[in-house]
Order: C-alpha cells, then structure tokens, then sequence
RNA sequence: CGGGGCGUGGCGCAGGUUGGUAGCGCGCCUGGUUUGGGACCAGGAGGCCGGAGGUUCAAGUCCUCUCGCCCCGACCA
C-alpha cells in the first residue's frame, strides 16, 4: 500500500498515517488538539445517534450544563479535584478583566451537575435522576494522539441519582451492558467488561467499572467507564431528599461516559494495510458505486450506476462516486483507505450481461450478482461483513488472551505478542504497582469468575481476584 | 518534564559540511488523449526558506536567541 507505514512494524505511523490519510483527522492550530474532518464526524455521529437510542430506552435524557465550572465547585470533593487539577484548563480573565474566582474549563462535570442535583431534589419522589449530556471536555494533556487522548474531546457523560445504594449499583451495571452490546453490535469490536481496581478507579468514586478492548498491536484501550459514585458527591454537594419513612438522606449516584476515542478504537481493530475498515452499521457510506465509464459508454455506465444506487434506496446508505478526473484504480484505493465495506462496480461489460461486480473491503472477496438481486442482496452482504468482522477481532482477542501463573511468564508475555494477560490477583496495591512497575501492564479490569483456588501472580498468596493485565493506551 | 527528530510552494522532501540567481516529486490550473487496481502528454500558477538579531560585498546555508510541531518515555480517568 503506497502512501501509509507497514502496520506490523510500525504501528504507531500506521495509525498516524491512515487517520490523516483518510481525512478523518487533522491537527489543529493548537498543540494537542484536533480537527474532526467530516468523514470521522459522520462516523461520531452514527454513534452518537446509536447511543442515544439506547440511553433513551433505558429511560435516560439529555441535557446540557455550562463549560465552566467555578473553582469552589471542583474543589468541594477533595479526592477529585485532586485527581483532575493537573489537568485542568482555567480562565483567569473575561472581557479584560480578572476575574475573582478561576472558572475551570470542565475536564468532566460532575461538580456542575451535582450542585444543580441539590436544588432538584427535594424528595424520593424526584429521583431517580437520569440526565446525559452530549459535550466536549477539556483536560490538558501532556502527550496526546488524534482520537486516543486529545485536550479537547467529544463525549456523553451520563449523571444519575437514586434513592437506595442497590438501585445505583444496578445503573452502574445497566450502563456497562448498554455500553459492551452497543460496542460489539455495531462497532464489531468485542470487549471485557469488568471493575476496576482501586488504583485505576475514577476520581471520587466508590466503584468503577469499564469494558476494555483489545488493539491489533496488542494494546488495550479502555472504551467506555461507568462509575458508581455511591454518596461521596452526594454528602459534599449536599443532595439530599425527604425519604417514606421521614429520614433525610443523601442520593446514591452514578456518572459514566464514553468519547470520539471510540473512533480510535474502531481505526486501530479493524484498520488493515489498506487503511480503515469499516463496520458496515457504523460506516458513514456502506456501499460506494464506482462507475467504470470509458468515454463512449460514459453516459449510459452513468445512468445505470445511478439506477442501480436509486434501487438499493433505503437498503444501504449509497454514494456514487462519479467524479471524472479520476480512474477507477484510484477511486477503488481511496474508498479502500476509507474503509467502506462494500463496493460495487459497472461498466460496460456489467450493463451487457445484467450483473455488477461487488468486492468486500473486509475480505477483499470478489462475486459478481445480477441486478435484479442487488436489493436483497446488498444487506444481507452488509450484515454478514458486520458479523465476520466482529468474529474476525473477536478471534484475535482469544488468540492475544492468555493466562499467567507468575510475573516473568506476563513479562515475556508482553514482550511477545502482547495482549491481556489473565491471573489472580491478591488485591494488594503493592503486587500491582510492582507489575506496572516492571512490565508497564495495568490491570484493565477485574472480572467475577473463578479467582478460587489461584494465586497472586506477583506474591502467591490466595488469589482474590481474576485480573486481566495489559499495556494500555 | 526527559530523550530523539524536524520546521524550505498545499503535501512530502533535497539543498546546508564548502555562503554566490531556491530545486525535485506529488498535488493544483488549462487543453487534449484516457478509464475493469493509484493514467499519459503539453503548457501554466504557486515559496523570498518558522521568527528575531548578528557575521559578511553576499545567508536557506555560518553564529546567538526564540517560537512551534512530531515521535518515544514519564505522567494521565
């Protein structure tokens, strides 16, 4: 493939290479931020629109709370404002003035939202509360890469309170598999969905839990976080409500969120040495028409790839890419670099027998269908490429699983193929600084199942926990 | 913050050691011929070399300062 890195040896080109390449991305005039070129925004947009879905049947809906967020605010719970202080953006001044209390551009909001909460509810009978909001953040970073960690990014952030602890934790669990489905259902990208541990939680609360993908350099990424905040925001910004039995007490809340990271995600488990491949339900163009229109057949090839575009109708979402000052050879390259799952062909020899021409960018696969069946055919296509992808990552994912009875045996793990790492963990903070510490794996998450009988892979006392370790992005 | 790399037409780069009329590829524009895996020919447009200062008859090139970007690491929800 002309023009972008070799994926196998130099991954991290790769990525910069097919997301430039592609026009998916540019950099910004502003060190560490980016441009979010339309063909990547329809992408964030068909999530967006996915997600939204989902958060609505689950009883949720959006809102919007302001950018800026006072500084007494992010500074009443200490362990978070401790947690995003080194990153925060502050405004000192407005329309030249200084101002008498710095306004933090929010890194997320739960400040915000929380100090609103307290004037909402009054009683049970106002809760629960299920807000999202579709925004962007802020949080100053010092190493950043387009999608994967940026200063300024597009995210939801779900807020939720509730009467009791249990109906909090259910949220937090409901979240999780809302998020875990939607990833692999239509991004086709299978996940972990577990807890967090301690060290990795998010700032301020009581639980976190996240569903981990796994990255074709056999890094992972953390694709969406939903956090039990239990009552630590509730007993600072003071939220409290009349309960039946008389007593006031203080909400039980939740907060979660996923980003345009995603879109990072999507690029680095299904980009191939071709550029991006597209899951076809989150792919902006499903099916791209390449005419191949030598100059006396032109107008007729024309027609008839806008008739056959015209037939698929609202089976696909169809382009026809009619442009003249390029070859078919080119148009094919570049629909490839852009990872449209499905292409179809016609020219002369097609209009003569009645058929077109379909290629798989998945595969690659070539065949060729009458016309008359591209209606039927065309989604049915579409929806087996959606599935052999999600089988495609999900084998790698097996194959770059492995379980670990000791430190040495995950350190030549990672020096290896990388991946995630399975084992028991004792729970001590030592045994997983130790890890970080000489192999740069984290604990992505920790899952339910069977840590009986196993050990702690760093001091061999009696496993607490199953952990999956890896290097993380 | 540490290490490395780099700022020269829109993009990618050469030129720098040895100062002497700023070049190549791609892209762009016009015309023509082409079109089943990144077309070809011809003719054009476009930069005073990141910025400031200095040395010199003369600076893209040498010196000083400065600004910025990328990668790796550290850090990081």
């Amino acid at each position: 493939m002309r023009d972008i890195a070799d994926k196998k040896t130099n991954f991290a080109q790769w990525y910069t290479d097919v997301i430039l390449k592609s026009e998916m991305v540019d950099y910004a005039p502003v060190r560490g931020c980016m441009v979010i070129r339309p063909y990547a925004y329809g992408i964030w947009e068909r999530i967006r629109d996915l997600l939204d879905v989902r958060f609505k049947a689950t009883g949720h809906s959006n809102a919007y709370f302001p950018l800026f967020i006072p500084e007494s605010f992010l500074r009443k719970e200490s362990e978070h404002f401790e947690g995003f202080d080194p990153e925060v953006a502050w405004v000192t001044h407005g329309g030249g003035e200084a101002l008498t209390e710095r306004l933090a551009v929010r890194p997320t909001s739960e400040t915000v939202i929380c100090t609103m909460y307290a004037k909402w509810i009054q009683s049970y009978r106002d809760l629960p509360i299920l807000i999202n909001q579709w925004s962007n953040v802020v949080r100053w970073e010092k190493s950043t890469r387009p999608f994967l960690r940026t200063m300024e990014f597009l995210w939801q952030e779900g807020h939720t309170a509730h009467r009791t602890a249990d109906e909090a934790e259910a949220e937090t669990r409901l979240i999780l598999d809302v998020y875990r489905d939607f990833v692999q259902d239509e991004l086709a990208i299978p996940v972990i969905a577990g807890r967090k541990s301690e060290a990795e939680k998010f700032a301020g609360a009581l639980r976190t839990y996240a569903i981990e993908a796994l990255m074709t350099d056999g890094q992972a990424l953390q694709a969406g976080t939903s956090h039990n905040l239990g009552q630590h925001f509730a007993k600072v910004f003071d939220i409290q409500f009349l309960d039946t039995d008389g007593q006031l007490k203080h909400v039980w809340q939740t907060s979660w969120g996923v980003s345009t990271r995603l879109i990072g995600g999507l690029v680095m488990v299904h980009g191939d040495e071709r550029g991006l491949a597209l899951p076809p339900r989150i792919a902006p163009v499903q099916v791209v028409v390449v005419p191949i229109a030598p100059k006396p057949a032109r107008e007729a090839v024309l027609r008839e790839a806008a008739l056959v575009a015209g037939s698929l109708g609202k089976a696909a979402r169809v382009h026809v890419d009619d442009r003249e000052e390029q070859t078919p050879g080119f148009k094919f390259n570049y629909w490839e670099l852009r990872g449209v799952p499905l292409r179809l062909e016609i020219g002369p020899r097609d209009i003569a027998s009645g058929q077109v021409v379909l290629v798989r960018r998945d595969t690659g696969a070539k065949l060729t269908a009458p016309r008359g069946e591209l209606a039927t055919l065309v989604p049915r296509l579409l929806e087996e490429i959606q599935g052999a992808m999600l089988a495609r990552a999900t084998s790698f994912r097996e194959a770059h699983t492995r379980d670990v009875a000791g430190i040495d045996q995950l350190e030549s793990f990672l020096a290896g193929t990388g991946g995630f790492a399975r084992a028991g963990w004792c729970g001590e903070h030592s045994c997983e600084a130790q890890i970080k510490q000489r192999t740069g794996a984290t604990i992505r998450v920790l899952v339910p199942d069977g840590a009986a009988g196993h050990t702690c892979l760093v001091c061999g006392a009696q496993a607490r926990e199953t952990a999956y370790f890896a290097r993380a992005y």
